[in-house]
DNA sequence: ATTGTTGATGTATGCGCTTACAGCGGGACT
DNA sequence: AGTCCCGCTGTAAGCGCATACATCAACAAT
């Protein structure tokens, strides 16, 4: 007995003394409905406590107004922030968001978007460029309006929406360049399953080039989301000989901060360290944190906008870049060579 | 054009040269299927990319296998990884989870209830026993299993998956006592729209009794979930002459303890912090904090199995009692008038 | 009085699927 | 050879809704 004896729409009608088109109608704010039959009509919905039946409204529509989105985790702040402005803005356009976690696992995402698709989603998130040949595809022939949020970057595969996680880097590094860093390393996310940390690493790169200056892979030390790891793998780094560690995001910037405090070192007197994603706990520790801050609710905010924009306008997704700000807070200072010099 | 010519059971029918009902067998491992046709059947289901239709897949069946889940907010961690769990856990078990976020409102709780019954959810899980009785009564009327998560409470208006809030409280006062604190102050969650909050508080005050200590409303500040307006407030909270700060979660601590640090305050030394959640943070810090663990995971994953074993059942979905683990760390010590003593 | 027109309402079909029931063929009996 | 039975397959109905089309009433214009 897992359904209820539901009531119906032919059940409002009787009621009512009309036809299950009239109900259909003051239902769906048909103009065309006398204010007598609309009362009628809602006086009963009222009284037999009529529920309208989706599945059944979405078979008869081919429309369902939902939109999916598969997150790698919610263990992260940040996407948890996005998610839960997607979740509203998606909703105040009257869509109903279903939201999967993939755990970094491609081949579970294209399981998840097949899915998804099964339920008929009309738009579809995902996150970051790197995904399945296949996932692009079942979701092309589908005819599912889809996007990759959390970047931005040219010859992407899908419409994007969010930001360069390459060019965010850029004025971090010049910052830490003007300040006389020369030796400068990083605790990067791991990179085989995240191009938005490959990114990362690929723009501190390029903008030490621009300066002349250089990042050899022994410098850059990938480990996982956690502050443990990065306390465990910052002595590797400092062992280096470096001045300044920029970390992939704020959870390895945090431990990495807290291991240089616990091995005697002043930061940013004797190393600087940046984060990346300005979570509300780095602007509280002491020292604040340097980092890059992501526009997390813009995006989620951005996202409904982009795919809602192109379902009901029958066009495709637009891309939308967004801005990365340079917070420059108290981990970063003058490199002590510079003092030296 | 927002649907496709999508291409149906009908059309996989006709070109594997069977009825529809043989296809709708094979879909289904219905056991009655000669190898042949399932043969040709799944030949042509690849031939065509055929993708089933849920929606009138929910219609036919009365079943939509969907889950719902209503949080106040998806800023907390906790919620977080207990939403990551059950969104795994019901997949796990063929179904699909809808999460919606309320923003601690109980108004716009209700409705989003009122939408996950059209979309036609089959269960339904809530934090905290907080409701409207609209909110319950629309979920019982239209016969969807449901249960309030994060609380374990008797006489509690539906079945509760989760801990005691107040009992949660017992291990760490007596900690507290033990250490000698007598002056014991608050800083609590927002009560007013959070029973957990409201809980906790209680459960404090009553164990304190129960040493022959109060705690007077005075010495209970409340504020909203940041490390800002803990920082804030600790100073307030100090000026009561406590020795120790019961805060009630470990966001609220971790501000409590980096504002008494800018006092030049030494924790525990001068004052004893505890906090609530055992955030992956919270045994990072210098000192390490004094927490209770909650168990997130726990809870996702048995709000799943309660909830699918109910619906599946056909039966009453059950309580579940989860433990907490009260985590002496480093923000808790001797009181200091104990010393003078 | 007749006709045309407009706008409100009802009728009936189909959305894509599952499944009760009917039908049919072949093997094991008598 | 005839009968029965069983197991596979097809036929068709119906899940709850929206909507094209038919219908009908009322009224204006002639």
């Amino acid at each position: 007995m897992i359904a209820q004896p539901s009531i119906t729409q032919a059940d409002v009608a009787k009621a009512a003394g009309v036809s299950t088109a009239s109900v259909s109608r003051v239902l769906n704010r048909s103009p065309l409905v006398t204010p007598n039959v609309r009362a009628r009509v809602e006086a009963a919905i009222k009284a037999l406590g009529y529920v309208p039946h989706e599945a059944a409204r979405a078979l008869a529509l081919r429309r369902t107004h939902v939109i999916g989105a598969i997150i790698p985790t919610l263990n992260n702040a940040i996407f948890a922030a996005g998610i839960s402005a997607l979740e509203v803005a998606v909703r105040e356009r009257g869509y109903t968001l279903l939201l999967s976690v993939s755990n970094y696992d491609l081949e579970e995402e294209r399981r998840l978007i097949r899915k998804m698709i099964e339920r008929g989603v009309e738009g579809m998130m995902l996150v970051g460029n790197d995904h399945l040949a296949e996932s692009f595809e079942e979701l092309r022939s589908a005819g599912v309006r889809h996007l990759c949020a959390w970047v931005h970057k040219k010859g992407a595969p899908a419409a994007n929406v969010g930001f360069s996680n390459a060019e965010a880097m850029t004025d971090l590094v010049d910052h830490l360049v003007w300040l006389g860093h020369r030796k400068i390393g990083m605790l990067a996310g791991l990179t085989a399953t995240n191009d938005r940390a490959r990114q990362r690493v690929l723009g501190v790169r390029e903008r030490l080039a621009h300066h002349d200056l250089r990042l050899p892979d022994e410098d850059v030390i990938e480990i996982p989301y956690s502050i443990r790891a990065a306390r465990r793998a910052f002595p590797d780094v400092m062992a280096r000989g470096l001045t300044a560690v920029v970390c992939g995001n704020d959870v390895l910037a945090i431990g990495a901060l807290f291991e240089a405090q616990a091995m005697g070192l002043d930061v940013p007197g004797d190393v600087s360290i940046t984060g990346f994603d300005n979570l509300n706990l780095s602007s509280e520790l002491n020292p604040p944190i340097t980092t890059v801050d992501v526009p997390g609710n813009e995006m989620g905010k951005t996202v409904a906008m982009a795919l809602i924009d192109a379902i009901e306008g029958d066009c495709d997704v637009e891309s939308h870049a967004l801005e990365t700000a340079l917070l420059v807070r108290g981990t970063t200072g003058p490199a002590p060579d510079a003092n030296a010099a």
